[in-house]
DNA sequence: CATTTTTATCTTGACGTCGAGATACTCTAG
DNA sequence: CTAGAGTATCTCGACGTCAAGATAAAAATG
C-alpha cells in the first residue's frame, strides 16, 4: 500500500521555509492559524467579486447587512453600526455619506434623543442587500463545495471554540 | 441525560438574525466562513499586539519575514517581496524605503540585471524578526492552547482542502 | 435648577494602500 | 545590430480608514 499524499499548499511551503531556517521553533500554530488568515484573504477578495454584480462594494454590503439583519423597519443608530461592523465613527459617517447619496440609505433624526440619528434602509437598498446575500450564500456554498457536512459541522465546532475567548474579551 | 450546552459566539447571533429575516435562505455557510473572517480579524489584533513588544508593526513582520524565510543572504528583489507579501509594487517601494529609514533592511544594487534591486535584511532587522517570530508564535500556541492535537491535526487539514482551490487558481 | 459627566455624532488631518503611468533596462526576432 | 516587446522598479494622485478632537444634547449629581 502506497502512502496517502497529501497535496501541499502555500503555507505549507512557508512552514517549510521557517522550519529550514529556525528548526529551533516550533512552528506547529502555523498550520491552523496561518491558513486561516490566508483563506479570511481569499474570502474577501471572491467577496468582493460577489458583489461586483450587483454594483456592490464590500463595505457597503456589510452596512447594508447589519440594517438589514435588524428587521423591520431597517433602522440603526451609527453607533450600532459601528459595533457591527467594527470601524470607527469617522469611517462610519463616511460610509453612511456615501451611502446616502446613493439612495441606498437614508438619515432619519431619532426622535428620543436629539443628538441621535438613525440610518434606515430604503426599498432601493433592501433590494440590493437581499440580492447580494443570496448570491454571497450560493458562492460560498461553492467554495465549500467539497467539504461534507460532517466535516462542516466539525470545523464550525471547533472555529466556535478558537473565536469565542476574543467574542468574550470585549467590552 | 441533560442536553449538552454549547455556548453561543457572535456568529451564531448573526446566522440566528438572518434565519429570522430570512428563513428562505439556506445560511449554513456562514457557520464556517464567518467563523474564518472573524477569528481572521481578531488574529490581526492580536499579531499586531505581539509585535508592539518588539517596536514593530504587522506590515514591517511581513516585509522582514519573507526576506528571513529566503535564508542567507536574506536578499530578495521587491518583485519577489511583492509576491510573498500580496501587495501592490507602489506600497513595497514606500515600505522598503521606511524599513531602510529604520535601518531594519538596505537596497543594494542586483549585480545580473541593472533594472533590478536587492533587498536585504540587516543584521538588527534580523535580530528583529527572529525575536518577533518566536514571540508570535508563544501567542498563536496560547490561542489554539485548548484543542486538541488531534483536532488541530483535522482543522489543518480541512482548512487546506479549503485554501487549495485559490492557491492554484493564481499561475 | 446649575454644574459636571457621559453619550452620540461629526470634522479633520495624517497615513498606508492602490493602480495607472513613467522610466530604465533586458530580451527576442528578424 | 536594431526595433519592439517584455520586465523591474519607482512616482504620484485618489481614496478609505483611523484617531483625536469638536460640538451638541442627555443624564447624573448635589
Amino acid at each position: 500500500m502506497g502512502t496517502l499524499r497529501i497535496m501541499e499548499d502555500e503555507v505549507d511551503r512557508l512552514i517549510e521555509a521557517w522550519r529550514r531556517e529556525r528548526p529551533d521553533l516550533d512552528v506547529a500554530p502555523m498550520e491552523v492559524l496561518s491558513r486561516v488568515s490566508r483563506l479570511a484573504r481569499h474570502l474577501d477578495r471572491a467577496r468582493s467579486q460577489a458583489f461586483d454584480t450587483h454594483g456592490l462594494e464590500s463595505w457597503e454590503f456589510d452596512v447594508l447587512a447589519a440594517l438589514r439583519r435588524a428587521g423591520t423597519p431597517y433602522q440603526l443608530s451609527p453607533g450600532k453600526l459601528l459595533k457591527e461592523t467594527l470601524v470607527t465613527s469617522g469611517t462610519m459617517t463616511n460610509r453612511v455619506d456615501r451611502l446616502t447619496a446613493r439612495g441606498l440609505v437614508e438619515r432619519l433624526p431619532d426622535p428620543h434623543d436629539r443628538r441621535g440619528v438613525l440610518v434606515q434602509l430604503t426599498p432601493a437598498g433592501r433590494d440590493k442587500v437581499d440580492a447580494a446575500m443570496a448570491d454571497l450564500l450560493t458562492h460560498e456554498r461553492a467554495l465549500l463545495g467539497g467539504l461534507s457536512d460532517d466535516d462542516q459541522q466539525k470545523i464550525a465546532r471547533v472555529l466556535r471554540e478558537l473565536v469565542r475567548p476574543f467574542d468574550l474579551e470585549k467590552h
